[in-house]
DNA sequence: AAAAGTGTTCAGCTAATTTTCAGATAAACT
DNA sequence: AGTTTATCTGAAAATTAGCTGAACACTTTT
């Protein structure tokens, strides 16, 4: 999956990257409207993430002249809180989605999830780990049928967790996926919230699937 | 593999190219912002790493002065823990990581390793010697499909022998590269944590692999 | 206006890890 | 064989990572 990132942000464009290409995506980068106008004529991707204020040509221009010569490559708009009125006219201009900054990355990972997936390739928006599952699409968390309720970080939180099990997640990891990019906490929240899930998702069942692994990380699983 | 060091602190400069160039990395140094600068612009490196804290001109002003003539090499930054608000100036004007000071040396190399990386050449990230592997990416060690418990330095200590197999590794190197430049230990700290690996990764298997070399060091691999 | 829920920090605690110490072993050198 | 020096070892001491109950500031619900 090749994608286009038109972000004058240089700290902003650089984090997405990275953390697009841990999830193998290829990413090209564009500082400024022009340059990324050019390369989304040029090239084909699967899909463009247009920052709104832009150098040179602003998002919907690109987006706009785009959609008027018919490309109708997916295209994700990244705005400021301050500019969400211009959300409906983003969206006119043939937009197929946005998302205001500041964000955490899983955000913006799930909002390209939705808008690539193709009927055809029906993706698994139901992730589960023994019998733990996590509907993606209502939200919904049950462990062994029983329904669990959780505060929207605790299910970001758990949702990272879920998409990469057994794999180890140490806190900085944590920290940079779940928590916006502008948000500073303490690693002691992340403990906070490890031991919250635990209370929720681990307590009362015989065995837990929340594992700490001491100087690394946590990782979800249950434990061999 | 040709890097670019500006670091005013000789001390270190030194020992990052001692350690860069035992990898067979060519390092050139400068010592003020000015000069690295200018060989910045002079020559093409894969790589720069650019203190912080320097005379003359600063790493980020470099690094966005690069960044504005559309240079687009990978630009690691160094900076002290006090500096750590500077991360994100740092990256917003187009470092791609940073790393705060005092470190490991093998934390530099990771991070240098994650930074060159091309997503072609998949880079080989499970160590293996005889029958011992060291999976980096999820931190697991089995010694013939045995799965082996570590902490993070003793881990940090394998991986670094495994890196190097057949060498002979002095106390003092093992102490540049896996310990903190700051840290100062007694060499039989390291025989502490050499005993601790044979006790885990050689007792109860038919030979060692983690061999003594009196009055040089200790190597590992399979004794011939 | 009160109550309940959320995100974050804090300070004290515990247990694991890291480091040091002091005596034992073993190789190398007269 | 005796001495010297490097390495090994068991155990103690020092340090740190992670857990926990509770507090705080905010929001949302009632």
């Amino acid at each position: 999956m090749k994608i286009l990132l038109v972000e004058d942000d240089h700290r902003i464009a650089q984090s997405i990257k990275k953390g697009l290409e841990q999830e193998r995506m290829a990413v090209d980068i564009a500082y400024d409207g022009i340059e990324g106008y050019d390369l989304a004529i040029d090239e084909e991707y699967s899909l463009m993430i247009l920052d709104l204020m832009l150098p040179g040509m602003s998002g919907l221009e690109i987006c706009n002249k785009l959609r008027q010569n018919k490309n109708q490559t997916p295209i994700l708009i990244l705005t400021a809180r301050s500019q969400v009125e211009d959300k409906v006219e983003g969206l006119n201009k043939g937009a197929d989605d946005y998302l205001t900054k500041p964000f955490a990355f899983e955000e913006l990972l799930a909002r390209i999830r939705a808008l690539v997936r193709r009927p055809k390739n029906m993706e698994e928006d139901v992730l589960t780990i023994d019998n733990l599952t996590l509907n993606t699409n209502n939200f919904e968390v049950t462990r062994d049928k029983n329904k669990i309720k959780l505060s929207s970080k605790e299910y970001a939180l758990l949702e990272f967790l879920m998409r990469h099990p057994k794999q180890i997640l140490s806190k900085e990891q944590i920290m940079n996926h779940v928590w916006s990019y502008e948000t500073d906490i303490l690693p002691n929240t992340i403990e906070v919230y490890i031991r919250n899930l635990r209370n929720k998702i681990d307590k009362g069942f015989s065995y837990p699937l929340i594992q700490t692994v001491r100087g690394f990380g946590y990782k979800i699983g249950k434990n061999v």
